[in-house]
DNA sequence: TAGTCATATTAGCATATACTAAAGCCACAC
DNA sequence: GTGTGGCTTTAGTATATGCTAATATGACTA
């Protein structure tokens, strides 16, 4: 490539786009991404799932290691950045110039965010006078692909009424990452805290990706660390 | 269905809308819209065309005869008004709130309409106090799908540097008509006004779709009828 | 009226993405 | 240290959409 030409990034497809933004979330905190957490948090079976990693991996999007998991380039990393700016600003912009809600926002924005192009969130974005959180409070990354990391809380502290995003899991302990993964509790996954006992009791939250809800122990509530969720 | 309910129109394909869009241009005059026209305004051949245009007839979207070409059903035509609702209001928007001229807008539009939800383009038709005409002067399909015709003028009497979408051909001879197709001048193309002679000289025009210009005497220029291109 | 040529269609194939069913691998448990 | 269960991958298939090459059709021309 000639000097002073800057490298000509290659239009993803919508599903390459919603892949790098899911393993973006769910290895955000430096570790892998499973071939079953990317095929639960997009809906789709594991199959699909390898079938598209191989293919990400081809394009240099990820790197994969059989069995154990993916992880982005930085090449990966900085499309799903850009995904994640389109994202927010364009919730934003919904909120703040066509008064949407935070409820019906999210939708719109995941569907626009692969249409629009890098101009029209450069406009919206000035029209909103660079703005660096979106309507729930996550940091926008820049157009240059900088990112501020959000502060976490663990479930035992969070408030309830909150919807939150599982992000890590504060401990190495087997026998516990093993409970809370048939729990269906694994970085990534969206909840809402229902309900908490008072003198440091239990919290309950409830898992909108199988409509179910958990009751978890102080001990353990305190080793789940959550984001708002987006 | 119950009474009361209203049909559910299914969500069609991003290629769908597109065809759909192009057979509306095509067939405006009441004529039929040919394969290769169709292939010719959307740029692929005329076999996927031909693939095409079974799948939309099998959906109940167009009447296809064959070795004749088609034209929308009352479910396409909707499906096709709502498109250039989308398209339009999304350009006055653009062009209105966000700062965009003319010549860039319609790239813009042409990716969002197929993305954003009619609840969307209803708040930007809110926002633009429900607008008639987009940037262009062409009308806006109402929500319920009617729209205004549009004046046409003819190639004799548009202004040198026009832009314009040739629309109807005001004459039946069949010599004159085989010219013309000849000539690339069939309803639909695109075409721009470069030059005109003096004392009811010729019209010169540029012809996007094949990136060549002609030369047209006046007594043919006033058969052509145009109107500003989309 | 018959031939020729443009246009339309069919045949065969490619890519991207999804699925289910079957097979492979790994790691914990005993 | 081995076995079993769960997660991952492979195999085989489906759909939507595009292409080129070959064939079919129909309409003007001679």
């Amino acid at each position: 490539m000639p000097p002073g030409m800057t490298a000509q990034e290659p239009s993803l497809t919508r599903s390459v786009e919603d892949y790098l933004k899911a393993i973006y979330r769910l290895s955000a905190q430096g570790g892998f991404a499973t071939t079953s957490d990317i095929a639960g948090l997009l809906t789709l079976s594991a199959p699909s799932v390898s079938a598209m990693v191989k293919r990400l991996s081809e394009m240099g999007l990820i790197e994969h290691v059989p069995y154990r998991g993916v992880q982005l380039t930085s090449q990966g990393r900085r499309a799903a950045l850009k995904m994640i700016r389109r994202h927010r600003v364009l919730e934003l912009y919904l909120t703040r110039n066509l008064s949407y809600d935070w409820g019906n926002v999210h939708n719109e924005a995941e569907r626009l965010e692969h249409a629009v192009s890098d101009d029209l969130i450069e406009r919206m974005a000035a029209a909103l006078g660079d703005p660096h959180y979106d309507p729930h409070g996550d940091p926008i990354p820049t157009a240059t692909g900088d990112i501020e990391e959000t502060e976490l809380v663990s479930l035992a502290d969070a408030a309830v009424g909150a919807d939150l995003e599982l992000r890590q899991v504060g401990t190495q302990d087997a026998a516990r990452l093993r409970y809370f993964a048939e729990q269906g509790l694994v970085p990534g996954v969206r909840v809402s805290i229902t309900e908490r006992q008072p003198f440091n009791g239990p919290t309950t939250v409830y898992l909108y990706a199988s409509a179910t809800s958990r009751i978890i122990g102080r001990e353990l509530a305190q080793l789940l660390w959550c984001r708002e969720a987006q």
